[in-house]
DNA sequence: TGTACATCAGTGAACGCGCGTTCACTGATGTAC
DNA sequence: TGTACATCAGTGAACGCGCGTTCACTGATGTAC
């Protein structure tokens, strides 16, 4: 079978996006490559055209996964007429977030995994990292540029882990009550205003 | 072979703790029986003489790894002349927990494991958790009870997302300076004399 | 005191299964002549 | 215009491997008589 042109770009774009949403579900070792491909209709031999390990894939999940949320919350802080950070906190502390780790921020559910991966992986997720600090800073606290990027990184990993520790509670208002909790004091510690 | 009275059960004490090591560094999916059994010169059948499921298993290591950290910690609590958040954030945002996951906070590396287990497992952590806020609500700021309790949550969950994604980068020099920045955040947010 | 038997923590082969990866192959299209 | 050939994304069988779990078995000791 010969394809057009932009065909095997384009597989390789679909691959990325549903291995970033699985692994959010599942973790790394969670979904398979055999998986994966089934979900696009395709079989698993294919997957070696596009890349050469199921590690490269991860790293670029994890990037894609950054990307994703990250546009997500810019949105967000965009429609919030000068109250960027509370729109960011709500937008990430909220029971839908919460619901629904495939589509949400990588750092809460994959953190624990790429600290277990080779240096490469490691690298992407710092690079992606970077760029979430370097976007969300200027709606942060701080007095300097450095701070308000230290503030910003601050900011994610707190609300990650909030995140990641309502997930792994059974009980659903205990749930809901970290939640309203943390979103308070976020704001309240990072928003510019005060 | 028949063993003395009190063998069983000290074998059980050494699966559960070599698991609770295991499963912090590598993940609930990163070591089988087969390889847990090994390392106290057992094979792999034996295991299900102590345990039904290696899913049994899991949760009560992380039962085992919340006590294993919350005593270290309330041991630098009690050194610490009444500067025990100090001491508790400085006992938790360091190098060598960092650089030690096997020994260290179960939510930092388990809790995105645990979000994917079914709901026993889910509820064994939130058990161990609620503990965690026992214990240590009284150390916190906060003009109630449920107050304090909240905010220990906050510090714990904030704290565990913050090791994480310092774990989960590839630069020693970013990761210091996170967890430096941290100290300093946790301690000011949290601790009762302000 | 001596003998027959029950106990049961631990052994190691075997089960079915899914994993990541490799590879010979397919076949519709583009290209060379 | 017609024919022969190259391309290469995708197919599916096969690889070796490790997984969680089961099970018939072992054998030193405790117990019954």
């Amino acid at each position: 079978v010969r394809y057009p042109a932009e065909h095997k770009e384009e597989t390789r774009a679909r691959i990325v996006r549903t291995a970033s949403r699985e692994f959010r579900r599942s973790g790394g070792a969670g979904i398979g490559i055999a998986g994966l491909m089934k979900e696009l209709s395709l079989t698993h031999g294919g997957f070696y055209r596009h890349f050469k390990s199921k590690d490269q894939l991860f790293a670029e999940a994890v990037d894609e996964a950054f990307e994703d949320v990250s546009a997500k919350l810019m949105r967000a802080a965009a429609h919030s007429r000068g109250r960027e950070i509370e729109a960011v906190v709500d937008a990430y502390l909220n029971d839908s977030h919460c619901a629904h780790p495939a589509e949400g921020c990588p750092i809460a559910s994959l953190a624990a995994d790429v600290a277990r991966q080779p240096r490469k992986v490691r690298l992407a997720m710092e690079g992606a990292l970077e760029r979430y600090a370097e976007r969300f800073a200027p709606f942060c606290a701080g007095r300097t540029e450095g701070e308000r990027r230290r503030n910003a990184i601050l900011l994610f990993a707190g609300m990650a882990g909030t995140l990641t520790l309502a997930r792994a509670t059974a009980d659903e208002s205990l749930r809901a009550s970290i939640l309203e909790s943390a979103r308070e004091f976020y704001k309240r510690s990072f928003a510019r205003s005060g």
